[in-house]
DNA sequence: AGAGCCTATATTGTCGACATTATGAGAAAA
DNA sequence: TTTTCTCATAATGTCGACAATATAGGCTCT
């Protein structure tokens, strides 16, 4: 489960957060279609928060609106998923600099903590934390960069997206002991405050990610 | 004036790039409240169509918005201007580096031929086709890395925010045959198809960029 | 007089109805 | 039979009204 700080208050909050959720998890199949009226029944809302759900969904690239006709959810593609990769990259590598700079240390050693406690429970067999790791650890760097436009272009956004492929492609997925390795070597860059290389690490570690979540979409 | 690709078809839209314009370009000023039933008389239509352009300008970074309170316009501050400028640096790095990659070879020359006309245009003294002419660099750069995240993210969120600064420090900015030699630079590597070289160059471009905007904060 | 509570008011959140637009079925013409 | 035009229908876009919430000002109590 992807970390819950975000508590919805009104109404369309809620709605939107159901409709985010049943759309990553694939409950709403990809490329369907959003009806507003329908929607409003099933949920037990007006449409005016339908609406306003359907508009967030679509800052978060997971549905697309046309004018005049409505919305329909994204359709999952290998190019889709290389361009995602491609911004992963680029803001995740940035967020690794950044956090190397401005994280504390006391963020730092809790990091640390955290890579060990993960390590003994992959070590002793509990592999489906595995995903629940990757994710707080990518959180973790990211908000540690202190950086409000990457932590929410990337967690309010790529993310869910990210998590969209994954669980619609059924990514169970291996490479945990590895993306272990290569996070303690990124957490250790952030540790001696070498930025350069804290960059370098994070973008290997997400360019090797897409490869491996590219050959599973290609068997597929 | 940034290139308008985008046309308003809905009520909502035309509220949304009005207010957006008045936003950035300090009509409505800073830190101003957004009252959705002042805004809804005063651009003359329902509060419905008000609250939707409110919702999209919050996306964008534009506005602040509390749930039960309302919005409010962004302040503008030196942490977010070099927030920004780290965002941008991570982006149209890897833009540049994508643009090396996927560029067509017309789409080079195009730029190439434009990059001449700036550079004539500049030298004949006509400096006000400066910021013009900026702009319409990066934005051929960004589209052409084809990557519809990044050209999201960039044209329709950052290059606002970015304009509202400037707009707003008052930057008619020297930096003019400089910015032109490093610009001619990032063309002839994406020429070349050198990716990383491009990826360094338009970083460094924008770190300058950066620290030329941030010395104008500080002295202002 | 000052602190805390409470009410009045204005703003935002939500709703149902109406207006406008896209879309598909069906009929008429070639 | 195919094409095109028309129109019915269902969806989205827009609107005004009502409900719920936050804020400011005054009132009471100490």
């Amino acid at each position: 489960m992807t970390p819950n700080n975000e508590q919805a208050i009104t109404s369309a909050d809620k709605t939107f957060f159901q409709l985010r959720n049943d759309i990553v998890e694939g409950v709403i199949p990809s490329g369907c279609k959003l009806s507003e009226t329908e929607l409003s029944t099933k949920y037990e809302v007006s449409r005016a928060v339908v609406r306003e759900a359907i508009n967030r969904l679509a800052t978060c690239h997971l549905v697309e609106r046309k004018a005049n006709v409505g919305a329909r959810v994204v359709a999952l593609s290998p190019e889709g998923l290389v361009q995602l990769y491609q911004v992963r990259e680029a803001l995740e590598g940035m967020a690794a600099r950044l956090a190397a700079r401005y994280m504390s240390d006391d963020e730092i050693a809790a990091m640390q903590g955290l890579l060990d406690s993960h390590f003994n429970k992959v070590k002793g067999g509990e592999s489906y934390y595995q995903e629940a790791g990757d994710v707080d650890f990518h959180y973790r760097i990211v908000t540690g960069s202190k950086n409000s436009h990457l932590i929410s272009v990337l967690i309010d956004g790529l993310y869910h997206l990210v998590r969209m492929y994954r669980v619609q492609l059924g990514m169970a997925g291996p490479r945990v002991t590895t993306a272990f390795d290569e996070h303690r070597h990124i957490v250790n860059a952030i540790a001696n405050r070498d930025e350069e290389l804290a960059e370098i690490l994070m973008r290997r570690h997400i360019l090797y990610s897409k490869n491996n979540i590219e050959k599973k979409l290609n068997h597929a």
